[in-house]
DNA sequence: CAAGAAACGGACCACTGTGTCCGGTTTCTG
DNA sequence: CAGAAACCGGACACAGTGGTCCGTTTCTTG
């Protein structure tokens, strides 16, 4: 499982020894396996990564040898982005009115990103170690405000949280509004 | 899916036409499905179920002609259960407090019964409709009181709680104690 | 432009899990 | 107690998916 680091450039304007038509198809691989994950999640298959990119199976496992290898390329980035929202609500004044954002737009993010979402809460894969740490120091400045109720932690956030969401994808729900309904009540299950 | 009634009998007391052997073997499959679906979730297969029953795959395939008849025949009971229960607490004076007291108790009761629960939230397989109804006629006469926000619906619930039920099971939690707070939660998430 | 290297992709293999078949065995019945 | 029917279960067939191989094509470079 993700074995390897063959394609170490951040995936734009490497100019690797590789040929041409080499990058041009790693592009076309990605960018298909970037849209089918957010949209099908991780069950997509390779074959089907391939032929939307218009290339043959053994093309994808030239650049990544495994599937997992595939999926952590199209993750990471994402997470990294996950762990800088989290930042970004942890250097905020009030923490509870930023848990207060940060909870639906969590929400919002990871339904639009499918396969993001069941790599954050099945948990292998990309290392989620520093983002839930994050996440535990957000809600530990959440509890000051008296708002959340002293026995929360990181952990159950992420119950309450990737629960609702995946059986949003479960029950294919895709209209935003309803999303930010389930954020008020998912913050609502952590008041005291 | 759900081809089939050959086994029409309350798994109990029949006396049909079939050989001895036959009804101990057919008992001895149920054993080993409900306890390995409880355990493991509809994921098992059906060789594992043949083995901790003691028998051939066939003989499995014999009497559930797929799968899907095999978790159905599990599962029904226990569908039937949960109805029972649900109709218990509509039978509640304060329909509040019934509330309270159903959301930790499907919480345990689903906890235990993983196959049950994957039944379920997907949906699929063993028509849920009836139970829906009475849920959503719970949550409907709950609101009443007040203390239930006044756009829940039974969907909401069927949502929150399956959704922190799967996290649980994906996260392996066997301990009662952590199921109720997680049950207080859920409740919390339904605060107007 | 030609030769060599790199990459392509269709065909192939391996594994897992569902569902079927048939020869041997056990149980019922006359 | 013997024949027939029912049943048992190991071996087999099939499908889907992850991963590999090698003859062919395409790019690069002198």
């Amino acid at each position: 499982m993700a074995s390897s680091d063959l394609i170490q450039a951040p995936a734009g304007s490497d100019r690797s020894p590789r040929r041409q038509d080499a990058r041009r198809n790693h592009e076309k691989v990605m960018a298909a396996a970037r849209e089918l994950f957010a949209q099908h999640g991780l069950q997509v298959t390779v074959p089907q990564v391939a032929e939307r990119a218009g290339v043959g199976r053994a093309t994808v496992y030239r650049s990544y040898p495994t599937k997992d290898d595939l999926i952590v390329a199209v993750t990471r980035e994402q997470f990294q982005e996950l762990e800088e929202r989290t930042l970004a609500a942890l250097r905020s004044e009030d923490a509870y009115q930023a848990l207060c954002a940060y909870i639906p737009d969590m929400l919002d993010h990871l339904l639009r990103n499918r396969g993001l979402a069941a790599a954050f809460f099945e948990g292998r894969l990309v290392p989620a170690g520093r983002l839930l740490g994050l996440i535990g120091r957000l809600v530990e400045a959440a509890k000051a405000s008296g708002q959340v109720r002293q026995d929360a932690d990181e952990r159950d956030l992420r119950v309450v949280l990737c629960g609702v969401i995946r059986q949003l994808i479960v029950l294919d729900e895709w209209d935003p509004a309803v999303w930010r309904r389930y954020g008020d009540m998912v913050l609502g299950a952590f008041r005291p």
